[in-house]
DNA sequence: AGGTCTGTTATACTTTAAATATAACAAGTG
DNA sequence: CACTTGTTATATTTAAAGTATAACAGACCT
C-alpha cells in the first residue's frame, strides 16, 4: 500500500490513516466499489495493530466515505455524482470554522484565504 | 466573559477556551492591547483550573494572537495591517488540508467549497 | 516598605483516550 | 470443511487531559 504512518507525530496513527485513505480517493488510486484490505493484513502491514485500523475504518464509514460488510469487508462508496449529505456538511463546516478564524484573526483577508484554499484544492487534485 | 464551556464535549475544555478566545478578537470583543484576565480569575470564573487555563493561553501565544508577559499578564496582540508569518500559514495549511480533501470526496465541487467558506467567513465577521 | 496579585514551576493524582495483546465467535468464501 | 472476515470482549500499557496544592519571584499598588 502507499500508506506511510509516523508514530510520534502530534496526530494519533489511526488519524494519519483515515487521513492517508481519503487522499488516497481524492487522488482517485482508490476509487468507487474498491475494496480496502481486511482489518488484519493492513494492520500487519503497517506494524500496526488490528483494532487501530478497524477504528480508522469506522471513522471513514462515520465520514460517508466507504461501507463495511461484517464478515466481508470494507468497499469505498460511489460518491461521484452524488450531493453531500447535509450532516456531513454541517460537520466539515464545524470543524473548517475555527481554522478560518485563526485566519482572519492573523491578518488574512478574506480575498487572501479564499486564494489559499483555491491553492490547496489544486494541489490535493493535482499533487 | 462571554465564553461558554462544555465538558464532555469531544472538544478538549482548554481547546473550547482557545476557539472561543479566538473567535472573541475575530468579532472585535478583543482588540489589539486588550489584557486578558489572569489565569486564576478566568479559572475560578469558569470553574476550571489554573493550569487549563494557563495552557490555552500558551497555545494562543504560539498561534501569535497574544503575548503573555511573565508576572503581569496576557496582552491581544496588534495584528491589524501586519501580514501573517509565513509559519502560522504552513500551520493553517495543514490544518485545513485533510478538511478539504474530505469535502472533495464527499462530492463538493472546489466553486462549492469556496462558496462555503466565503459563507463562513461572512458569518465569523458579521454574527 | 509591605502586601497582594501575577505567571511560573514542581509534584502528585485521577480520568479519559490511544494503542496493543489475546482470544473467541459467527458468518461469508473458496 | 478450512480459512478469512468483521465483531466483540477483556486486559494491559502509554500518553493526554484535567485537577489539586504548594512554593517562588517579580510586578503592582497603596
Amino acid at each position: 500500500m502507499f500508506i506511510k504512518i509516523e508514530p510520534g507525530l502530534d496526530l494519533p496513527i489511526y488519524s494519519q490513516l483515515v487521513n492517508q485513505l481519503v487522499d488516497a480517493v481524492a487522488r482517485k488510486k482508490l476509487t468507487g466499489g474498491d475494496t480496502l484490505p481486511s482489518v488484519r493484513s493492513l494492520a500487519a502491514d503497517l506494524g500496526m495493530n488490528m483494532h487501530t485500523v478497524n477504528k480508522a475504518y469506522h471513522e471513514l464509514e462515520k465520514k460517508g466515505i466507504i461501507r463495511i460488510v461484517p464478515k466481508s469487508g470494507a468497499i469505498i462508496n460511489d460518491l461521484t455524482q452524488l450531493e453531500i449529505s447535509e450532516i456531513q456538511l454541517e460537520r466539515i463546516s464545524l470543524e473548517i470554522r475555527p481554522l478560518l478564524t485563526e485566519a482572519i484573526v492573523l491578518g488574512m483577508e478574506p480575498a487572501d484565504i479564499i486564494n489559499l484554499t483555491s491553492a490547496i484544492i489544486s494541489d490535493i487534485k493535482g499533487g
